[in-house]
DNA sequence: AATGTAGTCAACCGCAGGCAT
DNA sequence: CATGCCTGCGGTTGACTACAT
């Protein structure tokens, strides 16, 4: 497997090998990060003997190379979270991967170019889009509405937590309600502290986020659909006495890896009406 | 069976933001 | 405070593969 992937046109340029990764080199980077760890790419390149760039060893890393990468097909699940998070954020590719673990953004980039650009099952996308953001317009009116409706009272002395611990319902926390359509609507609410603290890290990046298309609107609480299907997961686990609940891990990989073809499959996933119980347990999961 | 086309994946490039000096 | 470097991100390109004609 010694150099006979060629054709990538520059094979070395100013010093630098380009064009396709040899497991010689795969090796040499994995065997640099197991012992430095990710990070100083710039130095990889002297320190693993790569010819290499910073940059093209980061991206090797990062997109192939990382353990905790998870190969195969996107999954309708994914699909679905892509679709809803692209609605939100537009081609913010890293921070939809964030929300999608063991899925890169470079993956999900070409999913999206190749699936969704040309527009292949465009009236079902288009359908969930316009749906997931009509939701959201709505939710987002609800919501300010709650808001001022309590600032009006000014009874719940409470502050700004208040409504997190509440979610407008008390009993709606970790679960989705179920709009006219019978549509799942993620809440705002359901965001866990857990997930809040693990995305406070990025929160800078999410405060402002700008939504696509005619629904420009600021987003007062941390935005991730995914966290909030983790906790819908969850929640549809714990209802049904599951106790754990996997979201998007491997096993719904597998579990998916046979029929993500199926056209019925993509039917029952975007016609949502099917999906969520009467108790708003999302049956996806 | 040969050829053309579309789909998929991996990698590169340029740019912007953050951080250290 | 200014500058330069590093890292990460998004867009784009090229090669390979599968499928259709």
């Amino acid at each position: 497997m010694e150099g006979p992937l060629l054709g990538w046109g520059r094979q070395e340029v100013d010093g630098w090998r380009k064009g396709p990764w040899t497991t010689q080199e795969d090796k040499l980077l994995i065997e640099h990060v197991r012992q430095h760890g990710e990070g100083r790419w710039n130095s990889v390149s002297k320190l693993a003997g790569l010819k290499r760039s910073g940059k093209s060893c980061r991206l090797r890393w990062v997109n192939y190379l990382r353990p905790d990468l998870k190969r195969g097909k996107i999954t309708p699940q994914e699909e679905s979270i892509i679709v809803q998070l692209h609605a939100l954020w537009g081609n913010r590719w890293s921070t939809i991967a964030r929300s999608l673990p063991g899925r890169t953004d470079n993956e999900i980039k070409n999913y999206w170019r190749t699936h969704f650009k040309k527009g292949k099952p465009s009236k079902n996308i288009e359908r969930a889009r316009a749906r997931f953001l009509k939701q959201r317009r709505e939710m987002m009116q609800q919501t300010q509405q709650q808001q001022e409706e309590q600032s009006l009272s000014g009874q719940l002395g409470g502050g700004e937590d208040q409504q997190n611990q509440d979610g407008g319902g008390g009993a709606r926390a970790g679960t989705a309600d179920v709009d006219d359509r019978g549509s799942a609507v993620v809440d705002d609410a359901v965001l866990a502290p857990t997930v809040v603290a693990a995305e406070a890290g990025q929160h800078h990046h999410q405060h402002d986020l700008i939504m696509h298309g005619d629904a420009m609107m600021e987003m007062d609480l941390i935005m991730c659909p995914m966290s909030c299907a983790l906790l819908i997961h969850g929640a549809a686990a714990r209802q049904q006495g599951g106790g754990t609940g996997s979201c998007c891990g491997s096993t719904a990989s597998d579990e998916y890896g046979s029929s993500e073809e199926d056209g019925a499959t993509w039917g029952s996933l975007w016609n949502l009406d099917g999906v969520v119980d009467d108790a708003g347990a999302c049956a996806l999961w």
